[in-house]
This record gives structure tokens, sequence and C-alpha cells, in this order.
DNA sequence: GCAGAAGTTCGATGATCGTCGTACAATGAG
DNA sequence: CTCATTGTACGACGATCATCGAACTTCTGC
């Protein structure tokens, strides 16, 4: 199966911003952005099933914000960074930003 | 009835944007951040009934990136610009860019 | 007071969503 | 080859969503 990536072209503001929108996917967004290493599936600590886990990724993917692919039986992540800057230039870096924002003032 | 807007502190960056990720919505703030004049909610020609219409308005309320006040019979409606980039800085911006980059590029 | 304008409220409907468990496929280690 | 690991596929479930029409409320103008 060969997994399907939008072109940057392809690139959708309402998908993306859908994407966004699931307080799973945005930590998970968060987290691959913290590191710049792509990671496993297994790697983020969502506390979901690994079919939501899957679900979740997928969406993601088809969306264009992250990019999958194949290492042995794993899955690596990585953030499609430079193709989102590319189509909505700033609009990446002011998610994090308010999300980093947003779990700073809730302590 | 009172219409109910969160405060500052209250908005939630999974609520506002999922408010933003309806196409019909984000056409509603992209009109709106046209202007500087709050407009009635009948003077977008956003193509559904008037009850989708309040839907939608609501939805941009209750997520804080509205403020509908009445006036007559009419109900005026700002976008909570101030608000936003207090709690959220830059977001707006970057979205209502990418979505002016959007519909330029799908001429 | 009455008619019209502007929105709301109240179901209802079909679609999508987030979540799950189970079964399955692919790969690497022994 | 066998087995454990990693993730997918497939329904299924309740919840939410976008949409509608019909009836209602509120206000303005005459």
């Amino acid at each position: 199966m060969t997994l399907h990536h939008p072109t940057t072209e392809e690139l959708e503001l309402p998908t993306v911003l859908h994407a966004l929108s699931d307080p799973q996917r945005l930590l998970i967004v968060r987290k691959l952005s913290a590191e710049p290493e792509p990671r496993a599936c297994g790697a983020f600590d969502v506390n979901v099933s690994k079919s939501t886990c899957t679900h979740h990724f997928r969406v993601l993917r088809e969306a264009g914000v992250i990019e999958q692919r194949r290492l042995g039986t794993a899955r690596l992540n990585s953030l499609r960074r430079d193709d989102l800057d590319r189509r909505f230039p700033g609009l990446l870096d002011a998610v994090l930003a308010s999300a980093a924002a947003e779990s700073a003032a809730a302590v």
C-alpha cells in the first residue's frame, strides 16, 4: 500500500485547520515540532488505542501536515514544515506558539 | 436572552481552530476582517439558509472569534481581533493571510 | 395596531468524527 | 521457521456537525 500525501499545491486551509483542531492531534504535532528527528507512531504517549492513533496520523498525513515513511515495521513521522510554510506562511508557527501559550496559561 | 461570549482567558485553541475550519465560517471571518465596521448577519452573502447562518455565527461567537451585539432586530458582528491577538498572537493574521493566499492560488 | 424584516428556536436528517476491539499484514530477532 | 513488535483494516458505537424548513420572537415603519 502506498501512502498518499497531498502535494504542496493541494493543501487546503480548512482541511489543515480541521486536522489541527483535535487536541490529540495538536499534541502530536507539538511533540513532532519539538524535535527535528522523525518519530515512530508509538513514540508519542497519546493515551488512545492503537487504531485511534492510526486514524489521527492518517488525518494529519492526508491534510498534508505530516509525512510518513516506512522503516521496518515502524512508520516514521515528520512535520512538513517547509511545505506548510510555503503554502500558508506563518500559520504553523502561530499555531505552535499559541498551543504553547495556552498550555502555559493552563498552569 | 443574553449572548454568551467567552472571556479572553477562556479562549481555547482547538475550539478556535475548529470554528475556523469550516469554509462558510472562514468566509464570514474573512469578510468581517475586510472592513472595520460591524456587519449584520444578513450582510454576508453566504448561500445557506437563515437557520444555518445562525448556527455558524453562534459557533464563531462561542469560540470567541466574533462578538455579537443587538441593534434593533439585527445583530452586529465584529471580529474579536484584539482578544484573539492577545491570547494567540499572530494566529488570526496567519489564518487570514493563508486564506487569501489560498483563494488567490485557486484562480 | 399591523405588516414586514431580521434572527432564533426547535426538531429532523444524513454525514462525519473520535473512539474502540478484533483480526490481519509486514518486518526483524532468535 | 517462529515469535514478538509495529502498525493497518474493518466494522461498530455514540457524539457531534452542517444543513434544512417551519414556527416563533422582536423590533421598525407606516
